[in-house]
DNA sequence: ATAGTAATAGTAATTATTACTATTTAATTG
DNA sequence: CAATTAAATAGTAATAATTACTATTACTAT
C-alpha cells in the first residue's frame, strides 16, 4: 500500500471521532484540508482502512456509517436525535440492563450474527 | 384501507415464504399472477403491511429485506451462502450457545437496539 | 532525474428506492 | 344498476448512495 496524503487525512479524521460519521460526513471533513479531493477517493479508502481492520462498517438502518471503535461492541439507537451510543458485549447479556444502566427505553431489536452455517462443514 | 388485488397478492406471497425475500424478489414473484404490476406498487403495499405490522423490514447489511415473521427474534447470517436463520430472543442470551445449538461459527455480530436515550425524558 | 505504476480527480454508470401523473378501479350512493 | 368519487395503479422520471472508468498526477525504487 502506497503512501497518500488523501488516505492519510481520511484516516486521521475517522479516527480522531467516535460520531460514527458518513461516507458523506467524512468526504466534507477532508475537504476543508483537501477542497478537491473526489468522492470516489474516500469511498476508497474506506474501504481500504476497513480491509485494513482500521475501522469498521456499521448498518444503520441503511445508512452506512464508520466507526474507528474495532472491539467487538452494539450500538443503542436514539429513535428521536438518531445518535448511536456504543456498548460492550458483555453489557447486552441481559437486556434488561440496558434500560437500567442507560436509562434507554428499548423499542426495538436488530442484531445480525454473521459467520458459517452448518451447511459448509 | 381500500382493497386491492395487487396487495392482496404481494400479501399472500411474503406471508407464505420464510426465506427473508427482498423487493426484487417479491416483485418478480407477483410479476407470475400479475404480469403488469409496477415495482412501485410493490414498494408502496409493503410499507403498507409493515405499516399494519403484518411484516416486518430487516437490514442484511445494506440489503433491505421482508420478514413475515414478527415476533422478536434475530439473524444468523452465513458468509458463505447468505442465508439468514431465524433464533428467538432467549437462544442468544449467552452467545457461546449459537455455536453449540445452531452449530454456526460466529465471525461477526452486528446489533442495533432501538428506542429513546436519556436526552428525551 | 527517470521510469513505472499506484492513486487521484472528475465524470459517467449503476442500483435501490421514491416521486409524479394520467389512468384505472374499488367502494358509495341515488 | 349507473354515476360519482377518491384511492390505487402503471409507467416513467427523479433521487441518493455507491461503484466504475479513464486520463492525469504523484509516490517510490533505481
Amino acid at each position: 500500500m502506497r503512501y497518500s496524503h488523501q488516505r492519510e487525512t481520511i484516516k486521521n479524521i475517522v479516527l480522531s471521532t467516535h460520531s460514527h460519521p458518513t461516507a458523506e460526513w467524512i468526504y466534507n471533513e477532508t475537504k476543508r484540508s483537501i477542497p478537491r479531493i473526489s468522492l470516489g477517493t474516500v469511498y476508497r479508502n474506506l474501504k481500504h482502512l476497513e480491509h485494513e481492520g482500521l475501522i469498521k462498517t456499521i448498518h444503520d438502518g441503511n445508512i452506512v456509517r464508520y466507526d474507528c471503535n474495532t472491539t467487538l461492541h452494539d450500538h443503542l439507537k436514539c429513535n428521536v436525535c438518531g445518535d448511536l451510543i456504543d456498548i460492550n458485549k458483555t453489557e447486552i447479556d441481559v437486556s434488561k440492563n440496558i434500560k437500567k444502566n442507560f436509562n434507554f427505553k428499548v423499542t426495538d431489536v436488530e442484531m445480525i450474527i454473521s459467520g458459517t452455517c452448518q451447511k459448509h462443514t
